[in-house]
RNA sequence: GCCAUGGUGGCAGAGUCCGGCCGAACGCGGCGGCCUGCAGAGCCGCAUAUCGCCGGUUCAAAUCCGGCCCAUGGCUCCA
């Protein structure tokens, strides 16, 4: 009945009260527009999409703000090889961002905010931190003094001692204090910050630092410095104080625990009620594992694992375990997260089917059948208010898809508890998980795909009847090539197209 | 070094907050059976788990407490 979700914060699992009780604010950390989304991305991506999906069914009217973070070296670094100048960089990985998330069928957030338009607001925020004396100016930057701030540490557990021991004392020699961070930098961007970034083609240091952007401000010509973008556009678009505030568990320290800092100093309230940190997805190379990363180059972009898989094995892969344990992706979990989908896809499909034939009889009621159905609806319900637990509502959705099997394997079928379901199924793992179950809303081209495949099988009966089983099997192989599975069944032969 | 998270069957992965229904879920893979021209799907059944290690609390522990070992992530590029 209620919802509990582990908050990063407090590091336990606390039953959720949103400010407002029909509305819930959210904003997800989105990412750098420097690179394309690859499935740890994608994972995290699906997650909040999960927690997103399953707050509406709760009744919530959840206002959904993620960010685009389109201006930072990494983008710099990219000038030449993938646009002219900084911004012109960031638009194109944004536009392929947008349609990655749309290839995963994701629930659209009310606003995808940019930080190069909302520099306005930075610097107001920034302002502000310095005149009520938790940032200084030194040498045209503006820093966060950590001192100032009582709670500092208090996401990542850590004490300001412990951080002031782990800062590196060379650099940055205008800081006050080693774990002071940047509100704002004074300046372009240093070549030598561009060179570590830099990819093959892209322009040399110099060349790119000349085209990223810069801004006006009361310090002098300058760039945001990189956590305050997210205070400043969450405040902007949702409220001072929001509900979740979720985003990858790397960002934990310093990002987060920036953006707690510099909100709570500037505006005097709470930042995030709630703070959920998705794991990450790690790689399996031959001597060890490590996390999915850009940077490090072992990735695997979520545009090509959707050409190849499909939306909703990437979402079964994602959702098959808990949005805060780390997962492994590999061909073998991919295969794995194929077959689990196909199942929960062909339970669905048998129910319809059977639904739709003569052998739906009026008035047959299988027991089993519908408790089944309230089983799943309660057990799904339990697991996703469990701290979204994905994994288990899962389980209960592949739980009724055995007992809809079941129900099919004979006549007559009880259609009342069919309909029920197939409801069950179309909200649950439809509306609340967002796979696309019998999408066979096709255009065309999907029509003529099957009436073509009708004429093979056509072809390929009368063979059989022949008894030219090596012709029947040629033709089944070569439909099999191409994507179409067949299968024969009692009622004739039946197939899925790719 | 500091902080965090985790160690459950061949794999993957719930359960651990709120001890007993867990001799441990769902799924994948393996084996056998039904069905079938064959295959696939589906159904039925079988085999693999002293729940990281040691000790403690308790009538009762995968679940609580203490210690230890190991793995991964973070410690100013990162979802």
């Amino acid at each position: 009945m209620t919802l509990r979700v582990t908050n990063t914060l407090t590091g336990e699992k606390e039953v959720f009260e949103p400010r407002d009780e029909d509305e819930v604010l959210l904003y997800y950390c989105g990412l750098t527009t420097s690179d394309p989304a690859h499935m740890g991305h994608a994972r995290s991506w699906l997650h909040v999409d999960a927690m997103h999906r399953w707050l509406e069914h709760r009744g919530y009217d959840v206002r959904h703000v993620e960010n685009f973070t389109d201006v930072n070296e990494k983008i710099v670094a990219r000038v030449g090889e993938a646009g002219a100048d900084e911004a012109a960089v960031a638009e194109r990985y944004i536009a392929a961002l947008i349609e990655d998330m749309r290839s995963l069928n994701l629930k659209r957030a009310a606003v995808y905010p940019r930080v190069s338009e909302h520099i306005e607001e930075i610097i107001a925020m920034v302002e502000r931190l310095v005149e009520a004396g938790y940032a200084y100016e030194a040498d045209g930057s503006v820093y966060f003094d950590v001192t100032q701030f009582e709670d500092y540490g208090a996401l990542s557990n850590q004490t300001l001692d412990e951080l002031e021991a782990q800062g590196d004392p060379a650099e940055r020699s205008e800081k006050r204090n080693p774990a002071d961070f940047a509100l704002w930098k004074a300046g372009g961007v240093a070549p030598d910050a561009i060179a570590e970034h830099r990819h093959g083609e892209a322009a040399p240091p110099e060349a790119a630092a000349d085209r990223a952007l810069t801004w006006d401000s009361p310090w002098g010509e300058g760039r945001p410095g990189w956590h305050i973008e997210c205070s400043a556009m969450s405040t902007t678009h949702l409220d001072d104080t929001i509900d979740i505030h979720v985003g990858g568990r790397d960002l934990v320290f310093p990002h987060h625990e920036n953006e707690i800092a510099q909100s709570e100093a500037a505006t005097g309230r709470t930042f995030a009620r709630y703070w959920l940190h998705t794991a990450l997805v790690e790689v399996e190379t031959d001597e060890e594992t490590e996390k999915m990363s850009s940077s490090l180059g072992n990735f695997e972009t979520v545009s090509g694992l959707v050409r190849e898989r499909g939306p909703n094995v990437a979402r079964m892969w994602a959702l098959s375990a808990a949005y805060n344990t780390e997962a492994v992706f590999s061909t073998a979990a991919l295969d794995e997260a194929e077959e689990r989908w196909e199942r929960l896809e062909r339970g669905y499909e048998a129910a319809v089917d059977a639904c739709d034939s003569p052998a739906a009889g009026a008035t047959v009621a299988d027991e089993p059948l519908r408790e089944a159905v309230a089983d799943a609806r309660a057990d799904f319900g339990a697991a996703m208010d469990d701290d979204f637990n994905t994994r288990e509502a899962l389980t209960a959705l592949l739980d009724l898809v055995g007992a809809v099997n079941r129900h099919v394997a004979e006549e007559p079928y009880d259609y009342r508890g069919l309909r029920r379901a197939i409801e069950a199924l179309e909200t649950l793992a439809g509306e609340a998980l967002g796979f696309e179950l019998g999408d066979a809303g096709g255009g065309g081209d999907v029509r003529l795909a099957e009436d073509l495949v009708d004429v093979v099988l056509a072809a390929r009966e009368d063979a059989r009847d022949r008894g030219d089983y090596e012709r029947a099997d040629r033709l089944r192989d070569d439909l099999a090539a191409l994507g179409v599975e067949v299968q024969d069944t009692d009622e004739g032969p039946e197939f899925r197209l790719p």
